[in-house]
DNA sequence: CATTTGAATATTGTAACATTAATCAAATAT
DNA sequence: ATATTTGATTAATGTTACAATATTCAAATG
């Protein structure tokens, strides 16, 4: 009889699958839900880990305003200095981009998918999901389970998605396409430094 | 010492909790979910239990909203906070990009000539006169007393301004050219609606 | 007759488990 | 010598098990 040979293997560094090499790339936990929410979970969980997204955050409760100068760009000669108290035009980002902080939320965008609404890797969209979308809006949907950002048009009844670049084709929803719409863009924002 | 009477109870027809007594009104089931998305997704189930939403169909076009989106919805004041490992991001516009307020100032940009570096026309820039320019950074400075927002570069150890558009020519800077550089570029916000 | 008590039963969060997947060096094949 | 196979090792993943909690109701109690 021959000897079973099993001295392969044993305990060795770094031997074992690695740590975060899992499909979310991170820790998991177990959590208990209601059986008819699993599979929106699920759907939540493939179309995050899948695409574009990289966080998604929540406006804060408590918003700061902050109101500062605003130059028109066809400023005149005699540059106000923004300490100037002449200066009427004050401006307040979060006034100026958020309606309503209860329904909006914010998507870091990852990759360039969706360049062609000017929209970059880092960049983040702002979202509101209390506008109803109409024809024409620009809208974040997911479609066959990718983010996109294209404006919402309509075609014999069905929905369609026209980029804002003609290098991209429409995108024709039928019943065999997955398609749901997360909100209204109503901005985007982009810090450079 | 005293029998213990435990004659109580016993089976009977009816005796105990009721199926679907439960916080969600149906039967539960575990699920492993990504560390991350655990806060989120309780909001979803809190939020959609206590609006009892479901999906809200937009018969019209065929659209559906995902009931996901509303986990940018606030959790009701007085509901309990489950005491969440993961530390929940919350975004304030001024807070991100907004350092120095009392150096900062916006400016509307009018034209296309920064087209390239995404800032459009109707785009707002956040200008921070606080920050030193460096090569390579974002400017808004007034050449022969005209206000512009360009890439700020060097040529033969004079400034030059580079616009991020094809169409435009750099503009170079020599010693009969009033120049003044105004401040730094820090941000870009963008309204869609 | 109202209140208390405790067995019965479901919910709920978490631990445990079995299965699958990934990793790597020794063993084997070419 | 180099490529492939093998199997121990370790983590991920889906499910079950379990303990603690909540609810219900009739018997016991006052």
């Amino acid at each position: 009889m021959k000897p079973i040979k099993n001295n392969r293997g044993g305990v060795r560094l770094g031997a074992g699958r690695r740590p975060g090499s899992g499909l979310y790339g991170e820790e998991t936990k177990v959590m208990r839900v209601p059986r008819s929410s699993v599979s929106n979970i699920k759907k939540y969980l493939n179309l995050s880990r899948l695409n574009n997204i990289d966080n998604i955050s929540l406006a804060r409760d408590e918003i700061t305003y902050n109101p500062l100068v605003l130059f028109e760009h066809k400023v005149p000669a005699g540059f106000p200095s923004p300490a100037d108290d002449h200066v009427e035009k004050r401006l307040d980002l979060n006034e100026y981009l958020i309606k309503k902080s209860d329904a909006t939320f914010f998507v870091k965008i990852k990759g360039d998918s969706m360049i062609d609404a000017s929209i970059n890797d880092g960049d983040i969209v702002i979202i509101d999901r209390s506008i109803q979308a109409k024809i024409g809006d620009i809208v974040l949907a997911s479609v066959d389970g990718n983010f996109t950002i294209k404006t919402l048009s309509k075609h014999k009844l069905k929905p369609r998605l026209l980029p804002a670049n003609e290098k991209y084709k429409p995108i024709e929803i039928d019943d065999n396409t997955q398609f749901e719409l997360w909100g209204v863009v109503t901005g985007a924002v982009r810090k450079f430094k």
